[in-house]
RNA sequence: GCGGGGUUAGCUCAGUGGUAGAGCGGCUGCUUUACACGCAGCGGGUCGGCGGUUCGAACCCGUCACCCCGCACCA
């Protein structure tokens, strides 16, 4: 017998157990001769990373299309793994060596900790794998992959030596986004915007050839900036052309304090009259703007910063170039030389207010961007670094969507793709750390570059290049050490997207020919949250459209965020984090994959609300007590059973319900309507199947052996296995659990559920509805009229049906028991007139008296029927307004004013019979 | 500034042309032999405001208000 509830955290470790032993989620595993494949790979998560609340979601969603696809009886690969988070793991490494104090990594040197890194991996990384498989994620665990995987780093090098090759990666030196904490290099994508509290400081700049005075406006021109610091790097100042104040000045020269250069005002459109004074230092050095106009005007960029954003200009040339010694210069450098950013500005404006180049200062708030991962204002810097040109790769990549070969679902998420591929900038993909995909990129004694697989290969090169002689691999080292040749390797590791961008094929084998990469690409869906569409769909499709010339995956099913439950996105700093695990452990992992499946509606965000889960819960202990009910009432399943053939009219009801829940849940989980999937097969477990059939059928299982009986037993067991399997996707662990258990009492089972075939076909006709209605009706309307006249559930009356037709009485036969038990009626009889002093309940079909002399209060009973004629005549009202419109008569679809009619003559039908009973009760 | 989304029951949310639903919560009753993580019943919404299209609008269009999210920029 099943215990009285489902105990989640005992079973679903005992299930998991079962899916690895039987590897139930091999690729391939319960696959229809030739079928289909159904691939999906898993957007990989950090291996730093743990499960959060959008894991959950992503991972649920993916997870029900792989066993909704795997029952269907296709070829299905799930294909998991992790990527390896350059930044962040370096970071966390590092942050544990400082915690154990040990040494830190520049002490030790790249490879030792390179190998702290696999080490850290080894131990502790990776812990998400467990938490998803806790989650009931299929995925192929026996193929997992990380991006770091020998097979993958050739991938990474293949695609940087081809993609160098043909042009489309490049060394460029340009302002790149510099993180000053984690000094590294980082792209676009990495910089959040915050905002913060700072000032705008209007700064006043003599005018060559005048004698400065702070009270005279005509010797001086002002500018504003929020960022004094970098005015020792300022090259012009910019005015609008058009701007009438400043005409005069262009082309005269601006003496910048505190340093003394000599700089151009110039004209150009950037500068924006209603901003700050209208003129606006220029520091090509330091401001990405800043850098074009520069570019435009031929001005110098004077880097006045070092990697850790301290001032340096001690002995540096671009600063001291063409500037004329002075007492004024040497104590510029000597405050601020090696002063951080911060503390230099400071400075500065205390500098500038002393020589009387302060005009005022004004309170400002404006964006700053910041590194994602170091938490620190990044800084716009000057450096050489590699690039992807992204807008080429684009291209293909837009026409895919746009020509509908790859589609977004929702639909609207296109623009954004678009906006975001037709702007694209160039691509940054290196960064200045260990961790990662080492650039492989070596220089010669001259600074030329050899970008090749291998060392052997630039060795190679290089002996061409120098000495266009020929070296073979076997040789190399000795041919390399006769020509003196000596390589250095660039430092630089490749942005870990990189290698992401490359997951839907290196997973698969690429670049070696294998059987897997042939089956299994391209890819049917990709699974991920919109915050992601650049990082990795956009990515993927570039480097799968050029790799692979197919597009990576067909479908971009983009879910909501989880948000808590006011609609903020949930964060560590805020602590309004819900911990998946704590969840799993409180209700189980089917409850919260039932809850997100049941939330995930399109376009919009999840905001969670715990209550929900707990519903759920609730929702998966009302099925364990259904299967428990059918153990007590031995339904087992028969093997012999026919769904097609059933007699008995619930039994046949049942059934043709059952087929119209599967027709509704795969409808919805082909349309991706995950929400409309999970209501769908909810409502019918509880509403129809709990509420009703079995209800109804305790008659007749607790009845006389005989035929109805067994026909019953085999219904209600073959309606629980089409429950198991509608259900197994969103709640595995229970459905898996509970079809072991009914294997216990009937046929032994042939297969897992996850590996069991799936209800297809077409809804199976049945005439038993209307019958099952009208009871379902009947029981209702006495319940509710038994509640309103305030009956105690242990008060028995009869039941008197008056007036009604052969069908009902028929069915009122046929149904007496049922009705009995859950009306709780004493008798069923049927009259020509209601007894005296009935409460009458007036249905379509006849009126429904229950004799209550002296059980009940009439004058309530009077009460309750006027109430239901003033309704009637309310309805019936609003029609007949309706149906005097010529308009909606002659306009509306000839079905829906039949349907009113109808109604309406329903309507009519009912009042007649409410005023007869009120009129009845005059007589009492 | 550009773009996207939202505003429906006390709360969290479904619902894309025929006068509204779920879960949770509330109220009343129930030791009805599957389930109190339950059963039965009840209450609760002028579907953000205004205007338009339509025979008919929560739904389509316009507009206003408020909220959220991207992107860009900010001297």
């Amino acid at each position: 017998m099943l215990d009285k509830t489902f105990e989640a955290a005992a079973v679903e470790p005992r299930i998991s157990k079962a899916w690895d032993a039987a590897e139930a989620f091999r690729a391939g595993r319960g696959a229809a001769p030739g079928a289909d494949t159904y691939t999906i790979v898993i957007p990989p998560p950090n291996v730093t990373g743990s499960l959060h609340m959008g894991h959950a979601l992503n991972n649920t969603l993916q997870d029900i299309l792989i066993r909704l696809m795997r029952m269907r009886g296709r070829d299905v690969l799930w294909q998991p793994g992790l990527d390896h988070a350059g930044i962040a793991t370096q970071m966390v490494v590092e942050r544990q060596m400082m915690e154990r104090q040990e040494p830190n990594r520049r002490d030790i040197g790249r490879q030792a900790f390179v190998e702290k890194v696999w080490t850290w991996k080894a131990e502790s990384g990776g812990t998400i794998v467990n938490q998803l498989k806790r989650l009931g994620a299929s995925c192929d665990w026996s193929r997992e992959r990380f991006t770091m995987d020998e097979g993958l780093s050739k991938a990474v090098l293949k695609v940087f030596v081809r993609l160098y090759r043909e042009g489309l990666i490049y060394k460029d030196k340009r302002l790149v986004n510099w993180d000053p904490k984690l000094l590294t290099a980082i792209s676009d994508l990495e910089v959040v915007q915050t905002e913060v509290k700072g000032h705008l400081w209007h700064f006043r700049y003599p005018i060559d050839g005048e004698v400065f005075d702070p009270e005279n406006p005509a010797t001086f021109i002002v500018v504003a900036t929020t960022r004094p610091e970098t005015m020792l790097g300022d090259t012009a100042v910019a005015v609008h052309p058009e701007d009438e104040r400043y005409t005069a000045l262009v082309g005269r020269k601006v003496r910048l304090p505190l340093v003394g250069r000599l700089i151009p005002i110039v004209a150009d459109e950037y500068s924006d009259p209603e901003k700050g004074s209208g003129a606006v230092k220029i520091t090509p050095a330091h401001d990405f703007n800043d850098f074009e106009v520069g570019k435009r005007h031929g001005l110098a960029q004077i880097s006045v910063l070092d990697v850790e954003a301290q001032v340096a200009v001690a002995g540096n040339e671009d600063f001291l170039a063409g500037v004329p010694a002075s007492a004024e210069l040497d104590r510029t450098v000597a405050d601020f030389h090696g002063k951080d950013r911060f503390t230099a500005r400071k400075l500065i404006v205390a500098r500038m207010e002393e020589g009387g180049f302060l005009e005022k200062i004004e309170p400002h708030t404006h964006q700053v961007p910041h590194g994602d991962r170091g938490g620190v204002p990044i800084e716009p810097y000057l450096t050489d670094q590699w690039y992807v040109n992204a807008a080429e790769l684009a291209k293909p990549a837009i026409a895919s969507v746009r020509e509908g070969r790859t589609a977004f679902v929702p639909k609207n998420w296109e623009k954004t793709y678009y906006d975001w591929m037709e702007n694209i900038q160039p691509w940054c993909i290196s960064r200045q750390l260990w961790w990662g995909h080492q650039i492989p990129a070596w220089y010669g004694p001259d600074g030329t570059v050899f970008v090749a697989e291998s060392e052997a290969e630039a060795y190679v090169e290089a002996i061409r290049h120098y000495q266009g002689s020929e070296a073979t691999d076997e040789t190399f080292e000795v041919t390399a050490k006769l020509s003196g040749i000596e390589l250095t390797r660039d430092e630089d590791v490749l942005d870990t997207w990189f290698s992401s961008a490359l997951w839907p094929f290196s997973t698969l084998g690429w670049p070696d020919e294998t059987p897997e990469l042939k089956r299994y690409y391209p890819t049917n869906v990709l699974v991920t949250g919109f915050d992601i569409i650049f990082f990795w769909v956009a990515r993927m499709m570039m480097m799968g459209l050029h790799f692979m010339e197919t597009e990576p995956f067909s479908d971009v099913y983009i879910h909501a965020l989880v948000r808590d439950e006011k609609g903020a996105k949930m964060s560590k700093s805020k602590g309004n984090v819900i911990d998946p695990l704590e969840l799993i452990d409180e209700y189980g992992a089917d409850a919260l994959r039932f809850t997100l499946a049941a939330m995930a509606a399109q376009g919009r965000d999840i905001k969670l609300a715990t209550s929900r889960v707990g519903g759920y819960r609730n929702f998966a202990t009302k099925l364990w007590n259904a299967v428990r009910f059918a153990e007590m009432n031995g339904c087992a399943r028969d093997a012999a059973f026919d769904p097609a053939a059933v007699t008995e009219t619930i039994n046949s009801w049942i059934v043709t319900e059952a087929s119209k829940a599967a027709a509704d849940v795969t409808e919805a989980l082909d349309a991706y309507r995950f929400n409309d999937a999970a209501a769908a097969i909810y409502r019918f477990v509880w509403n129809s199947f709990c509420d009703w059939y079995l209800e109804l059928s305790k008659p007749i299982l607790t009845g006389e052996d005989g035929p109805a009986k067994a026909e019953t037993r085999a219904t209600c067991a073959y309606v629980i296995d089409e429950i198991l399997k509608l259900l197994h996707p969103f709640m595995p662990f229970i459905t898996e659990e509970l079809w072991a258990a009914t294997g216990s009492w009937g046929p032994a089972r042939e297969n897992l559920l996850c590996l069991t075939r799936w209800p297809e076909g077409p809804v199976r006709a049945s005439a038993a509805a209307d019958e099952i209605n009208w009871l379902v009706d009947v029981i209702s309307e006495i319940r509710s009229v038994r509640a309103e006249m305030g009956m105690t559930p242990a008060t028995q009356v009869p039941l008197v049906l008056v007036g009604a037709s052969e069908k009902a009485r028929a069915w009122l036969g046929t149904h007496t028991a049922a009705i009995q038990r859950l009306a709780r009626v004493s008798e069923v009889l049927t009259a020509d007139a209601a007894p005296p002093q009935s409460a009458q309940i007036v249905m379509a079909d006849g009126i429904v008296a229950l004799p209550l002399a002296g059980v009940v209060d009439l004058d309530a009973e009077r009460a309750r029927l006027t109430k239901e004629e003033a309704k009637l005549l309310d309805e019936i009202g609003r029609i007949d307004k309706k149906l005097s419109n010529e308009q909606f008569v002659a306009r509306a679809p000839e079905e829906v004013v039949e349907e009113e009619r109808a109604k309406r003559d329903g309507y009519v039908e009912r009042l007649a019979k409410v005023r007869a009973a009120l009129e009845r009760l005059k007589g009492d």
